[in-house]
DNA sequence: CGACGCTTTGACCCGTTTCAACAATGGTGG
DNA sequence: CCACCATTGTTGAAACGGGTCAAAGCGTCG
């Protein structure tokens, strides 16, 4: 049911300021369309001039570029209850593709929905923007995690930042989390070879820092992570 | 005087839709305070709450942050009628800092007033929101080129970006622009060690790609330069 | 059971960093 | 107007992090 998805949005931006009854039912009463995907299926691509705005419901979705050469860069991972795409509610184009990385379940809302409620909804408007800056931020963060790290920190910074996502939605289990991200995907989100990638995973193993079974990654002592 | 900044900013958010002469006023009624600062001038620091919005009339601005090891990572630049840093709005604290390249003059207006006209403008407020949206896909576009591009044509990218940026708002002579960077600031930009940077300049030039005379940078065919 | 995708390993190579010195530049005060 | 000093730019040699290539384990799922 669609509720259920609204509703992990409302909690989402209820996280920056407290919302009136007027405002939560105004969320409830966008019309949405939900759709489950495999893994590694484009959701919106490089070039689309998208018409509605997703929300991801449950999974795991990236934002990835692709270059001349097909070297792709992963910029931003996404968790249940984000809103990946509220930008292309002001620019039109897709200079990028947003797509998924786990099998996933996306909720869709029409731009003409979202621009009614933002216009009718200022405060609303301001929460769904200060959304994206959010989204911002967290790029400006993987700057400095590729202008400055070396490749150790880089990828206890990435699983850090993808456990506290995880934790904030209550999708954590103690230390433990979902990490359904291959090697190479981690590679192509952190600018280094997947060889690389995997040498420095067993060094942080190695190193007590995490734990790796199955797609679930434990994080023993967060502090140690930075 | 004032309304001469002011004018910048709304040419600015022209750029991406048509104003009615209502809005333009509201905008020209802003109450602003107007600043001259010299190079390398720090505006709002990490951990600041800042009380008012700044634009940027004349001069070259930087966002960086700093690791707990000094290193200094830059994640953007600014020129005049950028307005960098509407975002402290919605998100109180900041995460990083924003300071002078080069000489400059700021103007501030107070997030009172900012949002005031954007409540009062919902318009105004998309224009608004859609700069910082751009702000976050240059952020992206930096993301790419730290993580997949060799220090040549990420030095090359970064000058194409800055040349786009200043002819955007008339303030290049042809092919040529003012560059009022140091080698060590690009280094910061690019991720890379200054010494690199110095070298990858002289293949540039060697190259035929650009000329640099004091400050000044010369690029004869873009296209070359991706 | 076999195939396919992901992880792990080893050897070798190359882009970039580091350190250190030196040259050019520009701003300042006398 | 010149002498001085502090930045910035330039250069060389050596060391290292991370890339590349290729092959071998390992799981998993039809």
């Amino acid at each position: 049911m669609p509720h259920s998805s609204l509703n992990r949005l409302i909690r989402k931006l209820e996280t920056g300021l407290v919302l009136s009854d007027e405002e939560r039912n105004a969320i409830l009463q966008l019309p949405v369309t939900t759709r489950d995907l495999k893994a590694d299926q484009d959701i919106v691509r490089y070039g689309d001039r998208p018409s509605q705005c997703c929300l991801l419901v449950e999974g795991f979705l990236c934002r990835y570029k692709t270059l001349p050469d097909g070297v792709q860069t992963i910029m931003a991972f996404y968790v249940a209850g984000d809103i990946p795409d509220v930008h292309s509610l002001h620019l039109g184009l897709m200079d990028h593709t947003l797509s998924t990385v786990a099998p996933s379940r996306v909720a869709f809302i029409a731009h003409d929905a979202m621009r009614r409620l933002t216009h009718q909804h200022p405060r609303l408007a301001d929460a769904f923007w200060r959304d994206t800056l959010i989204d911002a931020a967290v790029f400006r963060e993987w700057i400095v995690n590729l202008g400055s790290r070396d490749a150790y920190s880089r990828i206890a910074h990435l699983l850090c930042e993808i456990f506290l996502k995880l934790k904030a939605v209550g999708l954590t289990n103690g230390n433990t989390f979902a990490l359904p991200i291959t090697q190479s995907k981690l590679a192509d989100a952190t600018g280094l070879s997947s060889v690389h990638v995997n040498r420095s995973l067993m060094q942080l193993r190695a190193d007590g820092l995490i734990t790796l079974d199955k797609g679930r990654c434990t994080i023993p002592e967060f502090e140690r992570l930075e």
